[in-house]
DNA sequence: ATAAGGTTTCCAGTCACGGGAAGGTCAAGG
DNA sequence: CCTTGACCTTCCCGTGACTGGAAACCTTAT
């Protein structure tokens, strides 16, 4: 397979794929033209990466869980605990975020939205709505 | 006042307050010696700047939502559909993160997370739990 | 022979800063 | 007067995870 069809396969960009290589992530072999040519383990192992960024791991994370992925006498409490770090930060995220629409909602329904100057979203950035 | 006064008083890092000056979001004032000098006016933009990007703006919408502050004929319209925009973006970034930690605890969950090598949460990510 | 559509590498840019180096300035203390 | 230490300045590089684009090579079809 060279790259387009494998972009296709695993829904990664080409340019993506490029990296993933070029960090290490995957090692596709080469043509004697010098094309990269994938095998189905690295369509599988670029479809594993896919869904982890999917999910919000970082390629750091996505590099932990391959060598786990990899390695058959793994530990499943090495994948959890990966796995439950990232839930942390998803769920502080969803809270950062839930603050920020609090607040951002609150000027916006006070704010008339109208041709007039008078703005309570301006006024709050000026004056501390937020902190 | 010198930067790192207005740092304190703002909340912002002296190198964030030289960046947006590069940046032309202030224009504070220059000492003889070099030095940059800070009137209070400058102080009120950083600290509406620092609640601005607290709530998620970009840097570009706070230049918008900055010279809407500054235009004193302004339509709050216009800052409301700035706000609305943002709140979008918000309210889409915590779905996107609610799917995420949707997937992601039922495969916590459905790890044992001890020594032995199963792992559905590798299982998944292999095969497609997430898409 | 040429055109179209692949592929390669390399370089630069993104966003909003942060780290750190090299050097200028200022006030206090000896 | 000199030094120390705390400021301040500019400049350049690095971050994460790509994305865009240029220049050049390869393959296939006409």
């Amino acid at each position: 397979m060279n790259i387009k069809d494998v972009a296709e396969k695993s829904g990664l960009p080409a340019k993506t794929i490029r990296y993933y290589e070029e960090i290490g992530l995957i090692r596709p072999l080469r043509q004697a033209n010098g094309y990269r040519v994938f095998r189905d383990s690295d369509l599988h192992k670029l479809a594993f990466l896919g869904r982890a960024r999917s999910l919000g791991f970082s390629i750091e994370d996505c590099r932990a869980l391959m060598a786990l992925y990899e390695d058959k006498s793994r530990a499943s409490a090495d994948v959890k605990g990966v796995a439950l770090a990232q839930l942390d930060r998803i769920e502080a995220k969803i809270a950062e975020l839930q603050a920020m629409k609090r607040t951002l909602s609150d000027l916006v329904t006070a704010c008339a939205g109208d041709g007039r100057p008078e703005c309570p979203i301006l006024v709050g950035l000026a004056e501390g709505a937020c902190c």
